[in-house]
RNA sequence: CGGGAUGUAGCGCAGCUUGGUAGCGCACCUCGCUUGGGACGAGGGGGUCGCACGUUCAAAUCGUGUCAUCCCGACCA
């Protein structure tokens, strides 16, 4: 490709509305533009990084076993409303009408599709197990769209569907797509760590997720790991072995206190001269529109999505002081289960189950219990977050954190949609059995976001060669140079030849501009032709080699061929 | 959805307080000159000032509403 006709625009500064680097260089180097919030086109150079990351997911999966297909992106909500998705999906599906005014959806996933492909079509057996994927634009209707390509709206995903007749054949299965995921982001230059994760939306009950870690503040989940073993889990999952002890606030009488201007636990710690971990904190939420009371010790946070999951709800959200009035009779700051434990949902943090005479809000404003115990041992769940330095649940070494971008994720479903689909096929012993199901993603458009954040410099990108857009640039100093022109333009066609990926950077620029282009873009190699040709040199140089090595012509070639 | 901010040429911004012919840099076009890290000179094209309503002789500027975008929180590939 000669760079005088290559569709791309690169720009002196960076775009206003971007945040994250890889959203800034992606716009800045010409690779994206934008239409709408979280909706971009994938100009020529993003969509060759595309469609080699691509490339490298097909040669993976399908050396794994798997097999491509392509399931529609509109889909009738009839199925959804059979998986029961339709109302439980929540706006992030995107819902419309076609023509006829029947109800339809943009696709986020393809549960359902891929399992209504099954019951038609997977009898028997001996289909199984099997494993169908696809590389397809999804759409899901972001709260909040963000950092340009790693969280669009529209975004490329690479999804894939198992179907088994055992729990061991999934879990083989599973453990087989691990491997192909670790090899693809491999390959794609990125080191991933394979997490323990909530199952989200998608359900199921076991599920990783594969995060590339970064400590930046684009890394959206927070990953704890153990310093030791090789547990590691996103925060929305992660556990600590608490070996809880026994915290006594010393109050070992029952009472009701005075405590004006108490609201925050510090206060009220620093009002009874006790430490936090004595008192015993409330915090309402809303779930699906009712409310929810987490009880946890005051030294510690509630994990929102751990305390979702208990009540087994879609939508979850810290109530509002003046929903908190309204529920309590009291206000925010002095809350508490005693006197609503038949009235609203209570639930109890495992870090509460050895408090002993705690204080405990009054239920009534600036009041407080002090002294009180469980007149009944409720029971405890974990919806509490974990805190760095914690001890691991596995070995008990410290757990330490860090952030990270999550490229891919995979999940045992188990037959949570063939059981509410109905998708059945015909066993041995000519039974009817539900299929039971795998899913695994990766987010192809986020690998590439992922890709440069890891990689770049303050010149722009540093590819990974394996999903660079081309591999080299020949840049002539001065394309009005005959020789330098001449020089460049034989390396240029015989690299062609050889099927090397290469751009010619033919414009009539000066220097300066041509190289903070190649810089930007990205180019992992760069051929320049310049004064030394006149003794029959050109210089060759890596993205990020500071000093040029001279190289005849032919050396040069052989570099790549 | 809650909190904060911004909408003026393709991009980055000024102008708005105090209403009166819409500006700058980059990019684009022409000519000249230049060619090793985003040169220079001369000339040129391009904007319903997000949209609507209102106030006024007169609105980018003041008021009301609305839409969009971005940032901070709950989502997830």
């Amino acid at each position: 490709m000669k760079m005088s006709k290559l569709f791309v625009k690169t720009k002196r500064e960076f775009p206003s509305d971007a945040e994250a680097i890889s959203h800034k260089l992606l716009v800045r180097a010409g690779y994206i533009k934008k239409l709408s919030s979280g909706i971009y086109s994938y100009l020529p150079l993003a969509w060759r990084v595309i469609q080699k990351v691509e490339q490298i997911v097909r040669e993976e999966m399908n050396k794994a076993g798997a097999q491509e297909l392509l399931m529609p992106f509109v889909q009738p909500a009839e199925i959804w409303q059979k998986s029961g998705r339709w109302a439980k999906y929540g706006k992030e599906l995107m819902r419309t009408k076609d023509r006829s005014g029947n109800e339809m959806c943009l696709a986020p996933t393809h549960e359902e599709v891929i399992t209504s492909i099954a019951d038609g079509l997977l009898d028997s057996y001996k289909q199984l197990p099997i494993n169908l994927y696809q590389i397809q634009t999804k759409f899901r209707d972001e709260i909040r769209p963000r950092f340009g390509l790693l969280r669009g709206r529209e975004f490329v995903m690479k999804d894939a569907y198992s179907f088994h007749t055992s729990q061991e054949s999934l879990e083989e299965e599973y453990e087989n797509m691990a491997r192909a995921y670790t090899a693809i982001f491999n390959r794609c230059g990125l080191e991933t760590k394979a997490v323990q994760s909530d199952s989200g939306a998608i359900g199921g009950a076991v599920s990783h997720e594969f995060m590339v870690l970064t400590d930046t503040e684009v890394g959206e989940n927070d990953v704890f790991y153990c310093t030791k073993c090789d547990y590691s889990a996103n925060s929305n999952h992660a556990t600590s072995n608490l070996n809880i002890e026994e915290t006594d606030s010393g109050f070992t009488e029952e009472k009701i206190v005075d405590t004006p201007n108490t609201k925050t636990i510090e206060e009220v710690a620093k009002f009874f001269n006790v430490e936090t971990n004595c008192i015993l904190k409330s915090v309402l939420y809303i779930v699906d529109s009712k409310p929810v009371m987490a009880m946890i010790r005051g030294d510690k946070e509630v994990e929102e999505t751990k305390l979702l999951n208990i009540c087994e709800g879609i939508e979850i959200r810290p109530a509002t002081s003046a929903e908190a009035a309204e529920i309590t009779g009291s206000e925010a700051g002095y809350l508490s289960f005693v006197g609503l434990e038949d009235k609203i949902k209570v639930v109890f943090d495992k870090s509460a189950n050895k408090m002993k005479n705690f204080i405990i809000g009054a239920n009534e404003p600036e009041k407080h219990i002090a002294g009180y115990n469980f007149k009944e041992m409720p029971e405890f769940v974990d919806i509490s977050l974990v805190k760095k330095g914690e001890k691991c649940p596995i070995c008990g070494e410290p757990l330490d954190v860090t952030r990270g971008i999550e490229v891919g994720n995979i999940f045992q479903l188990g037959t949570k949609y063939s059981a509410a689909m109905n998708a059945q096929y015909t066993n041995e012993n000519g039974e009817l059995k539900p299929y039971i199901m795998g899913c695994y993603g990766i987010g192809v458009t986020r690998v590439v976001s992922a890709a440069i954040e890891k990689f770049h410099d303050d010149f722009g990108i540093i590819w990974p060669e394996a999903i660079a857009p081309y591999k080299v640039i020949i840049v002539p100093v001065n394309t009005q140079d005959e020789l330098q022109m001449q020089t460049a333009t034989e390396i240029y066609n015989k690299l062609l030849e050889a099927g090397v990926e290469v751009v010619l950077d033919d414009r009539d620029e000066r220097a300066g501009v041509k190289f903070k282009d190649a810089d930007l873009i990205g180019f992992p190699y760069k051929v320049v032709v310049g004064k030394s040709i006149t003794e029959g040199k050109v210089e060759f140089k890596t993205r990020t080699s500071k000093d040029a090595e001279l190289l005849t012509p032919e050396e040069a070639i052989k570099k790549f061929i």
